[in-house]
DNA sequence: CACTTGACCTGTCCGC
DNA sequence: TGCGGACAGGTCAAGT
């Protein structure tokens, strides 16, 4: 499901729900949707309280007074929902696309001195949660690979040329879902950013000039900047931290467009297989 | 090293 | 209505 502008939408709702939360109790259901030590639960999260909800690349952190850090990775299903103590369950008020919970994608459930609750769903098992002293956050695998934030202002294409142009035998889809290029393009803005500069999916990074990757990354910047202002994109699954949908799908130039008219030009858009990913693209203003 | 493919899971949709 | 196969927003390990 998420990417960065998902992912951020969900740490701007879960920033002004949680903050000053109590955690007094954690369950899940599998270890490895959350494999933390039971005597770690206890000693680092029950009786905690959250302090800051940050986010790196498509990575949630929740920050506790003990000094760790709650890291959460939603893979393509996780949601994290928060539901407060008058709607326990009863289900989610109003246009929610989340029904009662938890329910049976529910992994990891947290529970507030208040009564309410955070749930961690997620259809498919591919996320995980895991509890991590702060300090040792950036040092896991991940976030020391991990490129940099695509809308941080010093990120320009100074930077990003060279970093793109390290994956120059691979085609320009690949390099820029590539996490160590830059962070928290997925397939959906992929798509979107090649559309909105005019580059064909499946064309080759070492063929591609330096101003058709300048203006990549000015539509990288501004579709993530719109996605976030829609509250990102529900295809299927993807909800906020109050359950409900995002509405950039409904802006999306290509992505699930197929057989539809392209915006900019009028040709049918296709989809096709790049990247191992399915692509949509227009085949006349999107040239190899 | 650079690059591609399959695996991880469950659910849904599409064609027969 | 049932059944098999393809596919789904991400990442990693293993293969070439």
């Amino acid at each position: 499901m998420p990417e960065l502008p998902e992912v951020e939408t969900v740490r701007r709702g879960l920033q002004k729900l949680i903050i000053g939360n109590q955690i007094v109790a954690e369950t899940h259901a599998t270890d490895k949707s959350f494999p933390n030590e039971a005597n770690e639960v206890a000693e680092f999260l029950l009786g905690t309280t959250v302090t800051n909800v940050r986010r790196r690349a498509k990575v949630l952190l929740i920050d506790l007074s003990s000094k760790y850090t709650l890291v959460t990775h939603l893979k393509m299903t996780g949601q994290l929902v928060y539901l407060g103590a008058e709607r326990f369950g009863a289900g989610h008020p109003n246009d929610s696309l989340i029904g009662v919970l938890p329910d049976k994608s529910t992994r990891v459930t947290l529970t507030f001195s208040d009564n309410s609750h955070l749930y961690f769903n997620d259809q498919r098992k591919f996320g995980w949660m895991r509890l991590l002293p702060t300090f040792a956050v950036p040092e896991i695998d991940f976030m020391k690979r991990v490129g940099p934030e695509p809308l941080e202002e010093v990120f320009t294409s100074r930077e990003f040329i060279p970093r793109v142009r390290r994956r120059a035998g691979t085609s320009i889809k690949a390099a820029i879902l590539d996490q160590t290029v830059l962070a928290g393009v997925g397939n959906i803005y992929a798509d979107e950013s090649l559309w909105g500069a005019k580059i064909h999916p499946a064309s080759i990074v070492r063929e591609l000039s330096d101003k058709k990757l300048v203006d990549l990354l000015t539509e990288i910047k501004t579709v993530m900047l719109l996605a976030i202002e829609k509250g990102g994109s529900t295809d299927r699954n993807y909800v906020n931290a109050e359950g409900k949908r995002g509405s950039y799908i409904d802006f999306a130039r290509v992505f699930r467009r197929e057989g539809l008219d392209c915006p900019r030009c009028g040709t049918t858009i296709e989809k096709t297989r790049v990247a191992g990913r399915g692509t949509h693209f227009c085949p006349v203003c999107q040239v190899q």
